[in-house]
DNA sequence: CAACGATGTTGATATAGCTCAAAGATTATT
DNA sequence: AATAATCTTTGAGCTATATCAACATCGTTG
């Protein structure tokens, strides 16, 4: 059924499988599957784009201690809910999130979505308090970092400090970006940005940044961009029409890479 | 002319007008000497609510000796601007800032707006370059901390180092928050919740949460909150015709602030 | 103090995106 | 495999807010 193969299930089973290799060259102990527990940061893929940024080998050996990698998620299961203890921040290791609130009358919001090596739960430092809910959307598995043992570490890791300061303020640039989105560009400019947002965060982690699977729903696009479904279903079909992507409905084919580049404005991406 | 007198230059003058003094007669002062009179992070009146939260004397002594208290901004001068490198976060002493982006079209976006004890520059932390511009609203004074010093400082001083990542958490929080009210609010929620936020951080320190002075313009606010200026304006209208605000020209008094909660829905503020 | 640019208000009209509705496609459940 | 539930698409009409325009006010500067 599906049109373009190069989906987000399938290349993360292909980036797992790889991982799976290097472990089976190396050892007798085999960690089976991305999913499973056990993968240690040293030889995550992700490593890279993650918490260990430029550690040492000791210094990823102390983060990977206080790492714990739960159970694998389905989707819909919750990783936390909003008004929640804050306790850890997660690193998305495969499949991929939603966070959202929910108003007092009963519309959720969507505000972010992560995929494979970015950082959930961010949102309750502040007051120890998570205001969002984060929620899989396909299988997924994720690395749990308590946070006072980062903290902890922090203050013994120059490098992982810096490090998490640096994805603190990463998130806050990303979200400050967001704001201008949702404050000045249209509908169309707005499905445009998130598609090209979507394909270099795919970049980013190896896969196809011109022919990908979306895991989240029309309707979850339109609240985070605030848009109706009906206006991303629309505006999907009209890019389709003039040529600029394929849909089929989760598999998204970039094919104009700069027309959506213009679309949304010289200076982006 | 003010009809309310209650405005935040007044108070803002009043919170500042010693250290305002001592800089004058010092010059174009680059660094004070942490012993001279008056202006340190133990005398600040807004140490309760800025990076020195909780911290001893001693801690507090040594975050003094790298923050730098540079000469006054006038209005419209320029704290940093856009792919500015980022060298330091800012403290708003006195005074507000508001921070915009510009599109390659030209118009601009402001991003946020910066009141006493709030902090500037996280936006540069990520890639070492703002990715907004700064600019003061009116007469401003600020503390400058040099981010690597802080960065140094915060592995000996965990509460430091603590107080700064809840900071960072917080604009964390406060941005996702912006994302919701933009991506669902109606022009009217927009606006309540905009003057209630105002309110309680001006309640925060230590100014009336009911009568205020605005030191943006209609158009930064339409800028910020994704509306228009003529949208902004009648908005104001409406809400006085309602009995809701008093408005005279930028000073604001709230009247009904429970029905101000109403319109934006219950569980805010 | 006069005059100019910036800011704010108000009105009339246009439109982008919403709402409501209904049917088709996909996915999950039994 | 059948059924139910969720998700997606498309159409028709509506409305909140933008746009365009004119004027009023403020505050800055020569």
């Amino acid at each position: 059924m599906r049109s373009i193969d190069n989906s987000t299930e399938l290349n993360n089973s292909t980036l797992a499988s790889s991982e799976l290799q290097d472990n089976r060259s190396n050892a007798p102990v085999v960690k089976l599957c991305p999913h499973s527990a056990g993968v240690s940061c040293g030889s995550c893929r992700l490593n890279e784009l993650c918490l260990p940024i430029a550690l040492s080998e000791g210094e990823m050996q102390q983060l990977d201690d206080i790492v714990e990698r739960n159970r694998p998620y389905k989707k819909a299961d919750h990783l936390y809910r909003q008004h929640d203890e804050f306790r850890s921040i997660f690193a998305v290791r495969s499949g991929s999130f939603k966070t959202y609130v929910l108003s007092s009358s009963g519309s959720g919001r969507v505000t972010g979505f992560y995929l494979p090596g970015e950082i959930i739960g961010m949102d309750g430092i502040a007051d120890r308090t998570h205001a969002n809910s984060a929620v899989a959307l396909e299988h997924a598995s994720i690395c749990e970092i308590p946070f006072s043992q980062l903290e902890s570490l922090s203050l013994k890791l120059p490098s992982l400090q810096h490090n998490f300061f640096s994805i603190l303020g990463a998130e806050i640039t990303k979200d400050q970006k967001i704001h201008t989105i949702l404050s000045s560009y249209s509908a169309e400019q707005r499905i445009a940005s998130f598609l090209l947002g979507v394909s270099s965060r795919y970049a980013r982690v190896g896969l196809s940044p011109t022919r990908f699977h979306l895991p989240m729903t029309r309707g979850d696009i339109g609240e985070y961009l605030g848009l109706t479904v009906e206006t991303v279903s629309r505006l999907f079909t009209a890019l389709q029409k003039k040529g600029l992507i394929s849909v089929d409905n989760r598999e998204i084919a970039l094919l104009e890479k700069d027309e959506f580049r213009a679309i949304v404005g010289a200076d982006e991406f």
